[in-house]
DNA sequence: TCGATTTTTAACGTTCACGTCAAAGTAAAC
DNA sequence: GTTTACTTTGACGTGAACGTTAAAAATCGA
């Protein structure tokens, strides 16, 4: 098993120590083992956790808190599959109203965003029109 | 022309008063028609562009500097293109690569945002199997 | 026209997401 | 085993994006 400190783990995840520490102190991430001396001791497990967080945090543009709410979410649900569930049937129905309305939320951002794209290639297009001005220009 | 006040506006876009004028100050949105009296005015085309800056605040994630940033560049294009520009050649090519950059950003986001999305589906199906589950228990 | 409601600017307050610094403990290097 | 480097907790600092309050001015309704 490999062990990496807070440094290494900076490194690798592109954080800083501090927002290591921070997101560990708000229950984003779990709180890694530790040495004797008290010093976190993060697994490949760990690691990859902190990517999976990064990343949903860039693609839902979410505050860190409907992050960490998401995050419980989604770790509930899937204790609940394997381990015989701890929800009842009209928390099912809750959870599952809530997440077609994040899945709802998605593809309204989705399609917003691939307007805007379209938007940006036309921008470009204007560019090259200027670009060819100039070519032309210098003939 | 249809005139409105700013809390017409607030309730129309869904910020509060103290955002519009915060967005005014920092350039964000540009500074409404006043009345006599210094009472901003707005019409339906500076709503349109409140909204417009909403959209792309939201679906870029970006700051409201970056925004701010982007908005200008954008306006800088425009104006280029119709008044006979601004730019020369080597600001341009600039502008250009700057634009791909964030077009090509778009789309890794969107398609990140597509995995998530089907990763919320997954999550749902399983609820929907948990239901069945109870559902075959009331039988 | 007068009272009630809104709007204005200015200033200070607040929350989030960290940055920075200090003091003490831990690990590593020689 | 001591110096050097790194880590820990704790506390205060900071910039962005507003919220809140106050006092004066403007507008609206009766």
């Amino acid at each position: 098993m490999n062990w990496y400190k807070i440094d290494d783990v900076a490194k690798i995840t592109g954080l800083t120590k501090r927002t290591l520490r921070y997101y560990e102190e708000i229950g984003l991430i779990p709180p890694p083992e530790r040495s004797d001396g008290k010093i976190r001791l993060y697994t490949d497990e760990d690691i990859e956790q902190i990517r999976r967080v990064l990343i949903a945090k860039e693609v839902l543009g979410f505050s860190l808190q409907e992050l960490q709410q998401f995050l419980h979410l989604k770790k509930m649900i899937e204790q609940n599959h394997t381990e015989y569930g701890s929800f009842g049937p009209e928390e099912l129905l809750e959870i599952k109203k809530h997440l077609s309305g994040q899945i709802h939320m998605l593809h309204a951002k989705i399609e917003r965003m691939q307007k805007f794209t379209q938007e940006l290639t036309e921008l470009q297009q204007k560019i090259k029109v200027q670009l060819n001005q100039f070519a032309k220009e210098d003939e």
